[in-house]
DNA sequence: GTCTATACATCGATAGAC
DNA sequence: GTCTATCGATGTATAGAC
């Protein structure tokens, strides 16, 4: 508003990135160990500011998970899940994005451990952090459900039921394979459950 | 083998009745709070016990861990599946079967909140133990999808393909809703997602 | 606003008596 | 085997100088 232009930094401007070497110190040390094993001691030598910095910024230690965790459920679901789609869809178009979407999935899941990291992080803490947990929730509902259900409305019915049951498949597929190291699936493996998902899920009507 | 029979108690048996009571305060300590923030002093207290007799049961905080939860993998998982299923099946029965297991799943996760801590202890601690993790993936691979597989194959083909998504689209239902407290279906919304399951999975193989 | 230094609690793990 | 008492380290959070 007000302030002067003559100095190349403001203090505002060094408050400011400090705040944001704090998040990225707290990323890194709550995604690596969790929440009750994280340290504040850590986190601020990570981001080279003080302990009394952190305190000044986000008040105490739950309140820093929460704006970590709150910012990062809206940066990672979008980035996972990408842009909404067009409006109006042929059938053609709808598998072939159907498809692209599954694979889109996968793979990026498998390429970011910190996706992996962050799944692991929101559930094991969803019993005391549940208005983390439901934020989660509803962005990957709002983003990915809504897309899936406009996609299979264009080619099936039931579009709603049927998006659950697509991204179900390949979430419990990530959660399995890649969270819980289940291992017993390689790419080869993962890659025909899309097929067959797009296939079922096509599939006409039953009534029409 | 040579023990007295005169005395009521002995000595081993008052030993392997503590070591009972320090799982069982183990198992609500890291139920509640997890790995990192359950306390020995907590675990001790709640078991009736003092902290060296902990470890000299169990050795170290993690020991007692692994010890509790791959007791509770093998455990948890029998009980919310059931026992192996016959040999043989005919088609109609294995309609039957798929749906009354689609229900006895959603319906014991949602009654014991034990289990509902227990998938997020195991999720949340997948990176810092990935071994008890592993555990638990080859139990329910070994428990449920085998028996789905062989329930499948009797009404349809890619009966291993079609048994993941089965149990993929009810893990992630009982995960978002349950788990993570979505709090979007009530029980009416969960029940056709099973009876869509049965039906689309068992619908005829498209190459005979 | 940001630092150094510290208060105060709790942690996991152990020594030594019995 | 089990206890009481305690060690050293680390935790969150804050007081006071600048």
């Amino acid at each position: 508003m007000n302030d002067a232009p003559a100095e190349p930094v403001t203090g505002r401007q060094r408050s400011a990135r400090k705040a944001e070497a704090i998040l990225k110190g707290a990323r890194q040390e709550f995604l690596q160990r969790g929440y009750a094993a994280a340290s504040m001691d850590r986190i601020a030598a990570t981001a080279g500011v003080s302990k009394p910095t952190i305190y000044s910024h986000y008040g105490d230690k739950a309140s820093l998970f929460r704006a970590l965790t709150s910012r990062m459920v809206e940066r990672r679901v979008a980035d996972v899940f990408g842009p909404a789609s067009p409006a109006a869809l042929e059938p053609d178009q709808a598998r072939k994005q159907l498809a692209q979407l599954a694979e889109r999935i996968v793979v990026l899941n498998e390429r970011h451990p910190e996706m992996l990291n962050f799944l692991r992080m929101v559930i094991g803490e969803s019993g005391r952090f549940p208005d983390l947990a439901q934020g989660f929730v509803a962005e990957v509902q709002e983003r990915v459900l809504a897309r899936l259900t406009q996609i299979l409305a264009a080619i099936t019915d039931q579009p709603e039921l049927k998006a659950r049951i697509f991204i179900g498949t390949l979430m419990h597929t990530i959660l399995f394979e890649d969270v819980l190291h289940g291992g017993g699936l390689g790419p080869s493996c993962k890659q025909p459950l899309g097929a067959l998902l797009v296939e079922l899920l096509s599939a006409a009507p039953k009534h029409p």
